[in-house]
RNA sequence: GGGCCCGUGGCGCAGUUGGUAGCGCGUUUCAUUGACAUUGAAAAGGUCAUUGGUUCGAGUCCAAUCGGGCCCACCA
């Protein structure tokens, strides 16, 4: 054996050794089953299909390869299920970026070309994550890969859209909908972040039909055009005499009356607020009470739309200008002050989401949250993270119906479908066969002579009237029918995966691998991801997806920043594995970190880590070749003996109990400070014998390999010389 | 405005059901040609944020305070 051990002489060969032993792959359902095993289940979170592998990556492919390891050892039947998810809204912006790059926009294609070429450009980055998995020595069921557009997981997931459909949980309805002009899609409000802004409150005198005047304080005067309402609140002693009069409302010159509402706050601003239905998610709801008009002054593009009148055409901020200075040579501008206040923005781009009138298909979500709190009330499903069990209660308890339509191509095309001769008069944008954009009513468009076929073949937009009725079907359900335009959000089909996964795998591997035992992700998407998948798993199965919900903290850098491109601290998991070796980066990531509580890690702990897989190859050099080659009992062996069971029980028992990072901080202590240090010295001064030694060694290759298995497996296969340790035993306290 | 988490030697972090504090990196001194300098031995360094309480005993439980972070929320 060489005197330092050598991450790139052997890394590559056990991969293929191991993958070549078919050792990766669950037992069928049906075998395992007649053989009594327990079943151990992890589902894999699927990574970005088209994106590398970043830090958190690792750090999930670690803990769970951790587990899987432990438990094959154990003997338990164990299946990790591996995946990739198309990231509908992520992909299809990154690829938009690259478009625009060329002079290009998604309206220079018809959809089913749109879909193509951004399919092509995922796959043509799809292998790269699975192999930088593998380099991570993921111990993946890779026979069970599925991708989250393969055909029979999109056929799983519109089952499931029908059978909502039959019970009545589904439902399409005009609501205000997070909407990013930009990125030209709502959101869900899980995907809009909130951010202080510094602002200008102004105090606009609006003034009343019998004369006098009621001053409003607003942030968005560019909205008033969409006001149907002045608002006071109830209690209010200087308004009361108000309620029920009509203001004219500024610039419209529109009647509206003055309403009593309690979400007033008296001592906010003038104790007055503008009600604009149409662009205020509050004032919306206060609209529904009050059966108040919706007047949208604001367009999908982000530009003031027909109803703002003079203002029509412009773009938001330079419309708020406007008003104001027009307001203002009315003399009906009070004041102005400074204001910070929270604006919603987006997610992906940042750019800030205006609420809009749109109609959507959503999910009602009550009954089904109702069920998920019950498997956490009940303990069937345990969250280990810091206390972030009590934020996934909370949005459950509080949980709204889910906005599930995406205005992109790239996912799965909701299969909703409405009778082109009952709606004549729904807006269509489409490319027609001159390759332009064009866009109106449908029966403005077949009169301009664009054929039914046409219009279909180049449909990218299709908005129907808000009660418009609908089929939902997987297939076309006549000739006079066109499809909804829109997609699921991305999370609503990985919302299914561990049903998905499962069932579109061998035959029995639904029933005999679900519930699964444990999910494991970050923890910043609990609510996005983990309560979905509790709340359709549920829905589908009746049983709560899994028994235990592992939530990883963030990977910070050395001095406990967030990783960014523009700090330029970001590192690649990659660059490590190929500089200090896998296990390295394996151990530098999981050592002394507990669920939930973010980690800081810097190659000075990889490298850390690299001189233990040097430490465990030079154990064992020394193992092989003992001082003492005594093989009868020394005075120490009964010690040590005792001393190795309790190792392996606490090692054990810490795997048992999910708590990864004391296990591993566990066995590099035992080993590195007991057996090294204290017990190979005794063997030295002949107090230990030789055969005690070996067995102590041949246990902690087992004890470290689920945390460096490569360097453990390169000893077993030098040492041993039989099997591979992978598909060894773990060892009995 | 409501809720959650964190505050342990210079830095980064553990500490499993309460029993007189550990690890990695760093620092100091010494050692080493036979497992490993990607090493070993020894050492310096913490009143476990502060205050009060429960207890025979608290880093570990309770309350309050200060500091840091996060989540939620219709003060426009």
């Amino acid at each position: 054996m060489d005197k330092n051990y050598d991450h790139k002489l052997h890394e590559d060969k056990i991969i293929s050794a191991w993958e070549k032993s078919g050792a990766f792959a669950a037992p069928e359902a049906s075998r395992a089953k007649a053989d009594g095993k327990r079943p151990f289940t992890l589902i894999m979170p699927p990574p970005n299909a088209s994106d590398p592998l970043h830090v958190g990556h690792a750090m999930f492919v670690t803990i769970e390869d951790i587990l899987i390891r432990y438990h094959r050892m154990k003997g338990d039947a164990t299946l990790w299920l591996p995946g990739t998810d198309h990231a509908g809204i992520e992909t299809q912006f990154v690829f938009e970026k690259k478009l625009a790059k060329q002079g290009k926009s998604r309206y220079d294609f018809d959809r089913k070309t749109l879909y193509q070429m951004i399919s092509d450009y995922v796959n043509e980055f799809s292998g790269v994550s699975v192999q930088q998995m593998k380099r991570l020595g993921a111990s993946a069921d890779w026979g069970r890969f599925k991708f989250t557009l393969d055909g029979d997981i999109v056929g799983f997931v519109l089952t499931t859209f029908e059978k909502l459909h039959r019970d009545g949980l589904v439902y399409r309805g005009e609501r205000l909908v997070n909407y990013c002009v930009k990125c030209g899609t709502s959101y869900s409000e899980l995907e809009v972040i909130h951010e202080e802004k510094n602002g200008k409150l102004y105090f606009i005198k609006y003034p009343l039909a019998d004369g006098g005047e009621i001053v409003v304080a607003t942030t968005r005067p560019e909205t008033m055009p969409g006001d149907t309402a002045v608002a006071v609140n109830p209690e209010d002693g200087r308004y009361k005499h108000l309620v029920g009069k009509m203001v004219i409302l500024p610039l419209a010159n529109r009647l509206i009356p003055i309403i009593a509402d309690p979400m007033v706050e008296k001592e906010f601003g003038t104790g007055a607020v503008k009600i604009t239905p149409a662009h205020d998610m509050a004032d919306y709801e206060t609209g529904m009470r009050h059966n108040l008009p919706l007047i949208q002054a604001i367009d999908f593009s982000g530009r003031m739309a027909g109803a703002a009148g003079e203002f029509a055409g412009m773009k938001v901020e330079p419309a708020r200008t406007a008003v104001i200075e027009k307001l203002d040579a009315l003399g009906l501008v009070e004041q102005t002050k400074e204001h910070i206040h929270n604006v919603g923005t987006c997610y992906r781009c940042h750019s800030i989401i205006e609420p809009l009138p749109l109609a959507q298909f959503f999910i009602k979500t009550k009954t089904l949250a109702a069920k998920a709190i019950k498997a956490l009330d009940s303990g069937e499903t345990v969250v280990l993270g810091a206390g972030r069990d009590k934020i996934l209660l909370d949005w459950l308890t509080n949980i709204r119906d889910w906005n599930i339509s995406r205005q992109i191509v790239w996912g799965i095309r909701i299969p909703v479908w409405y009778d082109v001769t009952a709606n004549p008069t729904m807006e269509v944008g489409f490319l027609n066969t001159a390759s332009e954009f064009v866009r109106g009513t449908l029966i403005e468009m077949m009169e301009r002579g664009h054929s039914l076929a046409e219009i279909e073949a180049g449909l990218q937009t299709l908005r129907p009237a808000i009660g418009a009725e609908f089929v939902v079907s997987k297939t076309k359900p006549g000739d006079n029918y066109l499809q909804e335009t829109d997609t699921f959000d991305t999370w609503f089909s990985s919302g299914q995966w561990p049903v998905a996964t499962l069932a579109t795998n061998r035959p029995d591997d639904l029933s005999y691998y679900y519930p699964t035992n444990v999910i494991e992700s970050g923890y910043d998407i609990l609510t996005i991801w983990i309560m979905r998948m509790m709340l359709l798993s549920i829905y589908l199965t009746g049983e709560t997806p899994f028994k235990w919900v592992y939530l990883h903290g963030l990977i910070r850098d050395e001095q406990g920043r967030k990783m960014s491109k523009s700090i330029g601290n970001v590192v690649n998991p990659l660059d490590l594995v190929e500089k200090y070796g896998a296990d390295a980066l394996r151990m530098a990531l999981v050592m002394s970190t507990t669920p939930g509580s973010d980690s800081n890690v810097g190659e000075s702990k990889v490298r850390g880590m690299r001189n233990l897989a040097n430490k465990i190859w030079n154990a064992a050099r020394y193992v092989m070749e003992p001082v003492n080659q005594d093989q009868k009992p020394g005075p120490m062996d009964e010690e040590f003996n005792q001393k190795l069971k309790q190792v392996i029980h606490d090692v054990t028992d810490q795997l048992e109990n999910l708590k990864i990072g004391l296990a591993a901080e566990t066995v590099y202590n035992e080993f590195w400070h007991w057996f090294c240090d204290k017990a190979i010295e005794d063997n030295k001064s002949c107090e230990l014998s030789s055969d005690a030694l070996r067995r102590g060694f041949v246990v902690f290759l087992k004890l470290l390999h689920p945390f460096t298995p490569f360097v453990t497996e390169a000893i077993w296969q030098n040492m041993i010389k039989d099997g591979l340790l992978l598909a060894s035993t773990w060892p009995d306290a």
